[in-house]
RNA sequence: GCGGAAGGCUGGAUGACCGCUUUGUGACAUACGCUGCGGUGUAUGCAUGGGGAGGAAAGUCCGGACUCCGAAGAGUAGCGGUGCCGGGUAACGCCCGGGCGGGGUAACCCGACGGAAAGCGCCACAGAAAACAAACCGCCUUGGACCGGGUCGGGCAACCGAAACCAGCCAAGGUAAGGGUGAAACGGUGGGGUAAGAGCCCACCGCGUUCCUGGCAACAGGGACGGCACGGCAAGCCCCACCGGGAGCAAUGCCAAAUAGGGACCGCGUGUCGCAAGACGGGGCUGCUUUUGCCCCAGCAGGUCCGGGUUGGCAGCUAUAGCCGUCGUGGCAACGCGGCGGUCAGAGGAAUGGUCAUCCAGAGGUCGGGAUCUAUCCCGGCCUUGGACAGAAUCCGGCUUAUAGGCUUUCCGCGCAU
RNA sequence: GGCGAGUUGGCGGAGUGGUUACGCAGCGGAUUGCAAAUCCGUGUACAGGAGUUCGAUUCUCCUACUCGCCU
């Protein structure tokens, strides 16, 4: 181990509370072999870490992903930037510890909804990801 | 006032709350490293101050800087590019000025704009002929034959005979004026001339050669001579002149981690003198040659491939061929030179924002008033809607392409008034 | 981000400055008691826009899209 990581490692537990994001291509893709909600402006993906996968295992991860359908450069960062004010309001005090979120922009609606209807989704959609609603 | 032409600038504004990134300061907290235990360095957090997308950031079409390939020097083969002339520039296929050709009433705009008498190739179909010209029809002359018409003679007539007048036929020759075609037909128009014609001759125009004048030059103007000889295509090959070594920041260098530091093949190769330093010689180094230079000469170093591991960090990385503003100066201009002031994003799955409110352009609807023959236009109120193209990825100079609108300068044509 | 290649009917796939082959699929007919196989016939294309040329799928430039390689 490399002096940078172990540093990583010893962070406090208060810190965990941050989110991290995620960047690997595999991540991603076996993010997108779970439990998934769609809405009208994005879709929305789960999934639990396997034990030592990552040195914090309490830390929520997030990823943002836009396809191009959605558009060209300035439409897709402009809907990854919506979706990462969404998560970075509501996923720390909703989003369970030890979980990948992955947020998948739709074409048009991710940009065109109500920042409101945005926020509502998305507590929608992780209460049906963490089996509290139907 | 209407219609146009050429530029230049701009590319929503303000405020509130919550964030991202970079950087300065702190004597604050935590972790780690070093320690001569006084400290010190790095990272993270916290507080506070500053900076944070474009005119195209795009396409990657040119030119460079920079790095590596052998130090990027010279010549040459090949390949690629550029292509009227002069200037500007670090350089350019860019820019400026000029020439020539084309378009437009004009302002102005457009032009891959060297060479087709160095050579090769192509020119389908149609057409007589598609490239040293030739001669199908036609026109003309001469000769032959005498079927037809006409003429003459004989005969009442059928008919017979003569001459060679007309048209046709055959042969020899002249000619290229005319000929459906085609993108393109071997100078054009007019006159003379001729058997018919023809640059055969003349005038003008075009073309070519040569001389003179103006211009740095492209080129322009004028004179003399020639007498048609020279079709098009070079974004077909090619010739001429000039330019270019190749690859690209995922270049390249360093650190850390990890695996079995592994295997196969190729190339070079055991030199001489000297105690040594070194010298000589041999070999290798981008298609080739050459100059200098570098490496090797006993087992080290070099290259290619296979297998395995990593998919981290730091540098390169943002300011100087600088750029921006302003003043002076040289130049028709592009641009150059000098003074003063300012300094301008550096992220890295990728920041430079999210949300809300108000305002300003803009569009639509409606109401009221005014102008006008009408179409329509102007002013004011209210409601609704609504923000072009588009996101730095090593950095500069250009070109090209996309772009809602707004502001502004100069010029041209027409109409009206004076 | 950088570098390179390509686009021809519904699909695959040649081609060249002068009317775009061929195969499979589709449609119609023949054959058959009915089908398959076979035979005959038939329709549908040069990614888009400019330029060079008498003429462009081909040559040149611009635009759009697709694919590959480099850490």
């Amino acid at each position: 181990m490399d002096g940078i990581n172990a540093a990583k490692g010893d962070i406090p537990p208060a810190v965990s509370l941050r989110l991290q994001t995620l960047t690997k291509r595999a991540d991603f893709q076996r993010a997108s072999r779970s439990a998934h909600v769609a809405k009208p402006g994005f879709i929305l993906q789960m999934r639990r870490r396997k034990d030592g996968e990552t040195p914090c295992p309490d830390q929520i991860r997030v990823g943002f992903t836009c396809s191009k359908k959605v558009g060209n450069a300035v439409a897709r960062n402009r809907a990854k930037r919506r979706l990462r004010e969404v998560a970075r309001l509501g996923l720390p005090q909703a989003g369970l510890p030890g979980h990948d979120y992955v947020l998948i922009g739709r074409k048009n609606a991710t940009a065109a909804l109500s920042f409101a209807q945005h926020q509502k989704d998305f507590q929608h959609a992780l209460d049906i990801l963490h089996g509290t609603r139907r």
